[in-house]
DNA sequence: GTCTATAAATCGATAGAC
DNA sequence: GTCTATCGATTTATAGAC
């Protein structure tokens, strides 16, 4: 028995090289630029090896997009402990677009290509997505509970919103190189003093 | 001289042959099924013939994205005659809204490939892009000038801010199927009232 | 001006030898 | 388990006949 496991920790471990690789070439050229020739050749493995890893090239992405999006969620942690629910909401958005901008083609990858859906496709269950998004949405009941919202939007709405707006800025600076002309600190800021001006009291 | 400029006329009918197939594509199968030989296909000539009348396939992807922003500023058009400045800013909001899942791919090919740039190119000039930009502006100097504004934010940061709201409420539905879970008319609302009590008096 | 034909480069995925 | 070899299908773009 002890074989098996030995091949099993073997197997993990092929596949990890290959996650890695993969990852460097998403990093470094682009989603686009990830196949399977390109991989094989960074492991030294022929092509045809990484189909008895992987069933094909998607989950290889989907593995990936995956990883990308715990990398975000481990961004969050500085965040998780402070106590005040409005400087919580404020360090997160932050966090958010740091991360958005120091990890483009993470980022990318996470919410711009199409494989964002299997982050979140258990829907009903709590995956990494849900989990971390309750995140948000329990911060802003926070502050109902505490009396400070200025808005009888619910929750979930408040949370989407705020999702939305930091979305926003990572996205349109990772797309229109040099647009929006406002530097990524002051949008930042901005957006933030807006929404929270307008949610609380 | 007559047979020069009736030429002049069938090279441009041709070439609207082309972009007409080719906005078709993109409309109904994405942009990365935008090939020059589906083109051709399209409309019944030999691929190499495109290539007389467009340097590559590039060029044709550019000239797409330079129209379908042309189709987002006529959208805007309701809005432009609404005097008051709060007023026609939420309504820029619905419309852009509007026009970004109502056209979806059309709006994928202008704000989130490649080839946004070339629409925002003429940074300096007064391309299509800064054109609508202006707008943006206008109404939050309008604004201010009425003693509206409760932020010492510029127009400029304002104007950006309103449009990554935007911006990320459109790329976010487009690309996170199912996500957020708020229905997009009730986003656009909560995020509308939200930005606008954080912005006015 | 248009076509046929094709070059040259990709790619994903598989079959079968070893 | 790995590799070699390759299938089969793409693509962009060009060369040369007509």
């Amino acid at each position: 028995m002890g074989a098996t496991e030995r091949r099993e920790r073997e197997k993990a471990a092929f596949r990890e090289q290959v996650l890695d690789a993969a990852r460097k070439i998403v990093l470094t050229h682009g989603f686009q630029a990830l196949t399977m020739r390109k991989i094989a050749e960074a492991i030294e493995y022929a092509p045809g090896t990484i189909y008895l890893y992987f069933e094909n090239r998607d989950a290889i992405a989907a593995e990936l997009t995956q990883r990308g999006f715990e990398e975000l969620l481990r961004a969050f942690a500085p965040a998780t402990e402070i106590a005040d629910p409005a400087e919580r909401l404020k360090r997160i958005g932050e966090l958010y677009v740091k991360f958005g901008l120091e990890h483009p083609e993470t980022y990318r990858l996470i919410f711009m290509e199409r494989y964002t859906s299997a982050v979140f496709d258990a829907k009903h269950d709590s995956g990494p997505g849900n989990q971390a998004f309750q995140f948000l949405i329990d911060a802003f009941d926070r502050l109902r509970a505490q009396g400070r919202l200025a808005t009888d939007a619910t929750s979930t709405q408040l949370a989407d919103a705020f999702w939305c707006a930091v979305h926003g800025i990572v996205s349109l600076k990772l797309t229109c190189d040099g647009y929006p002309e406002t530097p990524t600190g002051d949008l930042q800021r901005v957006m933030q003093s807006v929404l929270f001006r307008g949610v609380l009291k």
